[in-house]
DNA sequence: CACTCATTTCTGCTCAGACAGAACAGGGGG
DNA sequence: CCCCCTGTTCTGTCTGAGCAGAAATGAGTG
């Protein structure tokens, strides 16, 4: 029973933290939690422990443990001679915040992009043309596929170059002629 | 009285969506909502329309556009001859999208910084040290330390200079020497 | 084939945030 | 100087997300 793994103070602030800045950003607290307990965690955790360490119910944990891996950040790993479920996060910082943000876009982006080509589509067709709505929302869609085309180029590249691209700064944009 | 301006159905699609976006990135409906409103209003509107079109309490727009100036995306304006407060959202897009970043790294991203140096200063001074914790920690630190100092770079840019990057794609890192 | 252990699903409660309506404040204009 | 128009703040209500505990499912073992 109750391996009672206790927090470092530390531990304690940083997962209290991640929890508060889930909920600014649409995540439940509880998953973002979960989800920070497991990022610093030096090994794969069983459900009980998380329950534990974190002091809410088993179900809770369950559930939250399906939508860290519906995220595709939280996957379900074995560990020799236990039968239980152990979960780890991906560890790699670039890569996590990369899935994070390719499922936001699918998620968020693409149906909004969807929508914008649709509104435009049916106000094309409309009786009473209203010009200036439409105006609006083709600079959104316009926005959103330059800097969605834009992040798809980029998440190619490797943290190294991207990091040398920002290391470089504005030296860049001289080279390639696009100085302000 | 009620000027009742309906909304069309292009309009009232959009401004929908745009509510249930806000939810997903942790903003308010109402406040997305009224955002969308003025952001497609051919002109400043005031609270009274707001009210109206929206079908949601007067005190809830007032608070909701206290909130929207708050970000810095709707500022008040006057309309001569009319004594009421009238609101306009930010037009130019990028300009749009680069104030709620500004405002989202110095609400969110920069208070996380500050609390990850906060957490590797007293991991320093712990007596039982935990290298491991402090190794993600740092870990996440350099990339948010590495995209922050990218982004404000970045910022400055024109809109014209960002999307002529973004169509040279992959051109950009080979001539940069940075290829993956 | 029953029993145990692990996990998921179900059900209902709780509480925080969102909201409406009322009360309040103030500032021009008649 | 008073009253009306506008906007803000306050207060109570309500809804839905979040959550705990119970029940159900499943999987492995003796």
């Amino acid at each position: 029973m109750s391996e009672e793994r206790r927090l470092s103070p530390v531990q304690e602030k940083f997962i209290l933290h991640w929890g508060e800045m889930g909920i600014q950003w649409g995540i439940n607290r509880t998953v973002a939690q979960i989800h920070a307990l497991l990022f610093i965690a030096p090994r794969p955790l069983h459900a009980e422990e998380i329950t534990e360490t974190l002091g809410v119910a088993r179900s809770n944990v369950s559930n939250s443990l399906k939508e860290l891996q519906g995220w595709g950040i939280v996957r379900r790993v074995h560990v020799m001679g236990d039968r239980r479920d152990h979960f780890e996060s991906l560890k790699d910082v670039w890569e996590l915040f990369r899935t994070i943000a390719d499922e936001r876009k699918k998620r968020e982006v693409d149906p909004t992009l969807a929508l914008l080509r649709e509104c435009l589509a049916e106000s094309d067709k409309a009786l009473v043309r209203d010009s200036h709505t439409e105006g609006r929302l083709r600079e959104l869609l316009v926005f959103f596929e330059t800097t969605t085309g834009w992040y798809e180029r980029l998440r190619g590249w490797s943290p190294s170059a991207l990091s040398q691209l920002a290391s470089m700064g504005d030296r860049a944009l001289k080279l390639l002629g696009l100085g302000t």
